[in-house]
DNA sequence: TATCATTTGTTCGTATGTATC
DNA sequence: CGATACATACGAACAAATGAT
């Protein structure tokens, strides 16, 4: 067999080129089997540790994952299964979202406002405030784990009494308790994505090192202050985010918050 | 040195955790230099693949960056610089989308309407109509690259001669022409994540496996009937998206495409 | 400017373990 | 049980980029 590569570029690399292309290509059937190790060591006249380099490279593009003693099969390029409405409905005066399980009990810490958090809530990294910190992993309807963080400013809590008592009750609980201490609420969400760390691997079950969506989700209470902040991790895999977008008027601007 | 490590666990994940751990805590500044394979190999009392190949975990992890002939080297978990503000702004007949400049001039081609692109549009696989894909290079205010495909069916360039013509001009412009042909529009945008395929990787300059944002934002028009469809790729380590979240009310709401 | 030590990148060979069929 | 296939690990060599001498 022994297919030609060229010397200069990688080996490696022009073969994971290739079999990717092929898959994109959809001479490998998503599901099917991907030629063996040695196969590819003969087909192209690479070593084995070419040929398994070569295979990892397919492992973190997401083309391939490969399974012990069995072999080495071609991803199914599903559109993400489990679609997550980040839509808030709102009846009367109780907020709304959509539905997920909570899988145990949520675990609630004491943290320091650092980073993301402290930026989105408006507080200054220097004199930032502490925070109650609700841990839930959630489940999907579709089984998908996702864990969520709420946190609560300690700032916050205080005027809302009930929100020390109990910081991890579900969310429309949560904003229930700000629109009844005389909040008008509206929320502001940004999403970003990357390579889970090894505990957040393990928490949302993942296997591989697939990317994961991550929201934050700030709560404004009135005078567009910000209240709360929550953290939605998911993996990426297997949900896509939902967002309805209505236009808003140019004139009525929320002013940013660019203080870095 | 020779930490000691237990057998059953793969060793390079145990050494890549302990960095992880170790990265986490702030032991090795942000920026600054990971110990050299040499220096791992004496440390943990392991071979240089293993060192390698712990490194590589790091890497596809994102915590690291390698740069030949100097060290790998801790990268900066600095929230995404620039933000991209998703919300459409309306000021009378006239809808705006953030700023962002166009690189190069974008090229139209003639597609197959399939997969999720079928599935948004609300056409069924089998008898999907064809579409024009307006394939665009753009670059945030922050130097982040983009690109932008923003595809249109037959069926509806059909309707609006403005847009058979020019299909790649601006959002704006297509929004308009949507507007004047009498329709009343609204937006739906999905969010998911992956790692780039090697050709996504080169369009958009990355040089690491790092994964990108992907958004589909379906325009719909009167009677909530699905007209163009966009698609946006960034990548995931220097954007963030921002959304507006305005409460529904739980009465109306919006048919979902569920047909898969 | 040229040389050299350091450091990562690539490739080979080889061996053993272990899951699957 | 044996054949196949992937996972882990070691050793060795050379290439190429980098920075300092």
């Amino acid at each position: 067999m022994q297919d030609d590569l060229i010397r200069p570029t990688a080996m490696y690399m022009q073969v994971a080129d290739r079999l990717a292309q092929a898959i994109k290509a959809g001479e490998y059937e998503p599901g099917s089997k991907l030629p063996s190790e040695t196969e590819l060591i003969e087909r192209y006249g690479i070593s084995r540790p070419t040929a398994r380099q070569a295979v990892a490279e397919l492992r973190t593009m997401g083309l391939v994952e490969s399974h012990h003693g069995r072999g080495s099969f071609v991803r199914r390029q599903t559109p993400p299964a489990s679609t997550l409405e980040r839509t808030i409905t709102r009846t009367g005066k109780r907020y709304g979202v959509p539905n997920m399980t909570e899988k145990e009990k949520p675990a609630v810490t004491r943290i320091h406002l650092i980073g993301i958090h402290a930026e989105l809530l408006g507080r200054p990294e220097e004199d930032a405030d502490d925070a109650f910190s609700a841990d839930h992993l959630m489940i999907s309807e579709t089984g998908a784990r996702m864990s969520q963080r709420v946190i609560i400013p300690l700032s916050v809590a205080s005027e809302i009494p009930a929100l020390a008592e109990a910081p991890d009750v579900p969310l429309p609980e949560i904003y229930a308790h700000l629109a009844d201490a005389g909040h008008a609420l509206s929320w502001h969400e940004f999403v970003t994505a990357r390579t889970p760390l090894p505990d957040e691997r393990q928490v949302l079950g993942l296997s591989d090192s697939s990317p994961i969506l991550i929201t934050y989700r700030v709560t404004y209470g009135t005078d567009d202050r910000p209240l709360i902040c929550e953290e939605l991790h998911a993996p990426a895999a297997s949900s896509r985010l939902a967002y309805r977008i209505a236009p808003e008027r140019a004139a009525t601007k929320r002013p940013r918050q660019d203080r870095s």
